[in-house]
DNA sequence: AAAGCAAGCTTTTTT
DNA sequence: AGCTTGCTTT
């Protein structure tokens, strides 16, 4: 039997077990997509079941054509029809065919993030649900977990009952709902929901996929949600042909819904699965599983499972500590320079991993700096940036127009003298009228309000009209080129940052090249029978950047550490290996009320070590900028859980080679002697109390950050001492600061005392009072102001920064200003 | 009425 | 550091 013979005890149960339903537990690196590809050929070669009833799952679009292509290898014939896709693109692809049972065109469109907050931010205005406790962020946060749960506006609404908030957060779902089937639209989740919705009310549609799908497998099954394990469990009901594959110990999307209970009850929901351990991993040397182990042992409630390997020689994993966050970042950089120059290493097989995309700032300056060719993974999405979607609204627009979000987004782009009033009455008058934006733009000489801007709305729908003509003659490279040279998009790209530095002055104008070759790439595919503009939009914005990572580059890979799942590397940079960093500032600040986020975060760092094939280095500054402030933070926890001795925990090079350089002088590292020396790594017993951080408990670094929230000054101090907030999140040594005054569970802030007088400083700008002070003037007073002129003072409130005086003016009305800007003068 | 400019406010992680 | 918001200028 030939290609099984290579398979492990485990994974050849796995393989042969086809019917019923099937739990893999695989740990990292334990040869699961060997697994998942040979279980294929196992059913098609073996079993005789048609490809064309075969469908796997996954997340990623680079998982799925990773699959796709090693099922391509092994099986013989009929490959191509085994639907192999994401979750996204599967629902996406239902939906074009039956969308219109659910009052749905079958061309509508996909909004990303950017578009439905968009969408909402509009919705927020219109009904005037915005306030300072709701913000627009959590609203979206809601309604998008509310999805994810396959809860519906009208079910949220009768939950919301008398909550005011909750009120306000149905009011939005149903709006936005409701503008989204107005604007033919659909956003991530709804792709998910909606075809849920699809099946349970239409019986026949369901049994159509059911039957179509016989064998079902999805991949990193430990992340999905709500609505996805019951798209999965419907489509599996009629045959129980359901495989799954995860791992709970890499659960990392919980803050997107992701319900780790869909693992870890898999065997309670279907009684007679088969479940199966792979614990075997073929990736890692024994070193890097310890860490990792040594980690992940730390959480409570997973299933027991361990990694082992073969493979016992190897390095330990290494340890680097270094001052400020710039001399890691030359460390690594330096490091993979000088590995690659002796031959120790090559580009493509390394990865320097972290938490947050604002960190690779430092590490992307430094790469350029020494040289090293690298590539950023995610961040801003290729597809989410300004010049791209603009791009791509116009092509929304010239595909259908029913979209408001893409055709608004345009019409002023590039500027063509049409602003935010008159795009407001147009509004007004479709909303009348129950049309859509553009059908009102189209009948712009009708709106009576937007007056001689008319003619400029008629410019802009006879330019989209004369490009929906030539698209039918044209190709859609043809077709971007035009709507280019049209529009003189290339000057307005131009004039995005011409206040910027000069570094990035032609990324954009490559970005829309790059644009460009994608749409002819999309053309020329071969595999696609009929190349249209919507489905070119489609495949687009379900498309991520580490989709679009070709293996072909000899490049560093710069990515977070969520970015890195499913992928492996020889050589792992870990860095920012620091708490409030990694695990994160949000995460510390709630660790009490929810304790299942810091596990989240440990498996983060269970992925990120199980990266590495080879050689894992972890690295930390003990100082960093944060959002303009410097942060000290002493290192990460993940850190201390691994046992010292696996550790190599190699001094730097001397202070010379990573400090100081540049002509900075000691002073600039006061603030550093004085609290950044805590604890280091050469301290190998944390717990011993002889060291700056013992006793540190989390509810220090809570309490941290909550001070140093309320304690920025305004920028009108300048270079004093106290501006630029410290924000410090370790203890400094006793000896050192600490001062006597604060208690030991309070947060020691450097300058708190000059601030204690919460917010009392913060707004004030430059050249303004720094106190207020009780005008001269009181009520029924003339005063004199140097713009409105003469009024009497009607009121005067004792405010929190300032006093708020009422002035009714005789030439302007009413005004309500801050004394100290008003400047009045007495009369 | 639109464009340009300064100041505030904020951010984990992503399909 | 970046983006939205509000204010001033044309």
């Amino acid at each position: 039997m030939g290609i099984y013979d290579t398979l492990n005890a485990q994974q050849k149960k796995a393989v042969l077990q086809t019917d019923g339903p099937v739990l893999i537990l695989a740990g990292a690196g334990s040869g699961k997509t060997r697994v998942l590809t040979h279980r294929v050929a196992y059913l098609i070669d073996e079993c005789g079941v048609n490809p064309w009833n075969i469908m796997a799952i996954t997340f990623t679009n680079k998982a799925a054509g990773e699959m796709r292509e090693r099922v391509d290898n092994i099986v013989g014939f009929g490959a191509e029809s085994i639907w192999v896709s994401t979750f996204h693109s599967s629902c996406a692809r239902i939906l074009r065919r039956y969308g219109d049972r659910l009052g749905y065109g079958t061309n509508f469109t996909i909004y990303d993030t950017d578009d439905s907050k968009q969408l909402m931010k509009d919705i927020c205005k219109r009904y005037q649900l915005e306030t300072t406790q709701l913000k627009l962020r959590q609203i979206m946060h809601a309604i998008s977990r509310s999805k994810d749960n396959l809860v519906g506006p009208d079910e949220y609404a009768m939950s919301a009952g008398n909550d005011y908030i909750k009120s306000k957060i149905s009011k939005a779902y149903t709006e936005y709902q409701s503008a989204l089937l107005k604007n033919n639209a659909l956003d991530f989740d709804d792709l998910i929901m909606k075809t849920v919705e699809l099946f349970k009310k239409n019986p026949d549609v369901l049994e159509y996929y059911q039957d179509r799908f016989r064998y079902i497998m999805v991949d990193e099954y430990q992340d999905t949600n709500t609505a996805q394990f019951e798209l999965i469990r419907l489509l599996a009901d009629k045959y129980k042909n359901l495989c799954v594959v995860g791992d709970d110990d890499q659960s990392i999307y919980r803050f997107r819904g992701a319900n780790i209970r869909n693992i870890l009850d898999f065997e309670k929901y279907y009684k007679d699965a088969t479940v199966i351990k792979l614990e075997q991993n073929y990736r890692s040397t024994q070193q890097i599983l310890d860490a990792a182990n040594a980690v992940i042992c730390n959480n409570l409630g997973r299933k027991d499972k361990a990694l082992w390997t073969d493979v016992n020689d190897g390095e330990k994993v290494h340890l680097r500590q270094f001052d400020t966050s710039q001399d890691e970042a030359k460390f690594i950089a330096t490091e993979i320079g000088s590995l690659k120059r002796k031959g120790k290493l090559s580009y493509d097989d390394t990865a320097v991993l972290y938490r947050t995309n604002a960190q690779s700032r430092e590490l992307e300056t430094r790469f350029r700096y020494e040289g090293i060719p690298y590539d950023i993974v995610g961040g801003v999405n290729f597809y989410s940036r300004r010049e791209i979607k603009d791009l791509l609204a116009y092509l929304k627009t010239i595909d259908s127009g029913r979209d408001d979000i893409s055709v608004k987004r345009i019409i002023n782009v590039p500027k063509r003298g049409i602003g935010a009033t008159t795009i407001g009455h147009v509004q007004d008058y479709a909303d009348q009228r129950q049309i859509s934006f553009f059908e009102a733009l189209c009948e712009a000489d009708q709106i009576v309000a937007v007056g001689k801007s008319a003619a400029k709305l008629k410019a802009f729908v006879d330019m989209i009209m004369s490009f929906r003509s030539k698209q039918q003659k044209m190709s859609l490279e043809e077709l971007i080129k035009d709507v280019i040279s049209v529009t003189g998009f290339m000057d307005y790209v131009r004039t995005l940052d011409d206040d910027d530095n000069s570094s990035d002055d032609n990324d954009r104008a490559q970005n829309v090249d790059e644009l460009i070759s994608g749409i002819a790439a999309y053309e020329e595919n071969e595999e696609i029978e009929q190349p249209t503009l919507s489905g070119f939009l489609e495949e687009v914005t379900l498309v991520s950047d580490i989709d679009r990572i070709g293996d072909d580059n000899e490049k560093v890979l710069l990515m977070t550490l969520h970015s890195a799942k499913g992928l492996e590397f020889e050589n792992v940079y870990l860095s920012g290996m620091e708490e409030g960093v990694f695990p994160g500032y949000m995460t510390l600040q709630a660790e009490d009320s929810d304790p299942e986020a810091i596990e989240e975060e440990r498996r983060l760092a269970y992925v990120g070590i199980t990266r590495a094939k080879r050689n894992l280095t972890l690295t930390a500054a003990k100082r960093r900028m944060v959002r303009g402030e410097s942060q000290y933070n002493r290192l990460s926890r993940f850190v201390d859980e691994i046992p010292a001795n696996m550790l190599d925990k190699q001094r730097p090079l001397s202070a010379s080679d990573y400090l100081f350089d540049g002509g900075e002088s000691i002073d600039d590292y006061e603030g550093a002697e004085e609290f950044g020396r805590g604890r280091d790594m050469f301290d190998d017993d944390p717990d011993d109390g002889s060291d700056g951080y013992s006793g540190i408990k989390p509810a220090y670094a809570k309490g941290l950050s909550k001070g140093a929230g309320s304690s920025s000054f305004a920028s009108g101090s300048g270079k004093s001492e106290l501006a630029g907030t410290y924000r410090i999140k370790a203890t400094p040594k006793p000896k050192v600061t600490k001062p006597r005054a604060v208690p030991p569970d309070k947060p020691y802030i450097a300058g708190a005392g000059a601030t204690h007088a919460k917010g009392s400083l913060a707004g004030i700008s430059k050249g303004m009072p720094m106190k207020k002070s009780l005008p001269d003037y009181v009520v029924g007073d003339r005063v004199e102001h140097i713009k409105y002129g003469k009024g009497v003072v009607k009121a005067l409130e004792d405010g929190d920064r300032d006093y708020k005086v009422t002035v009714e003016f005789d030439d302007c009305g009413q005004k309500i200003m801050y004394a100290a800007f008003a400047k009045l003068k007495k009369l």
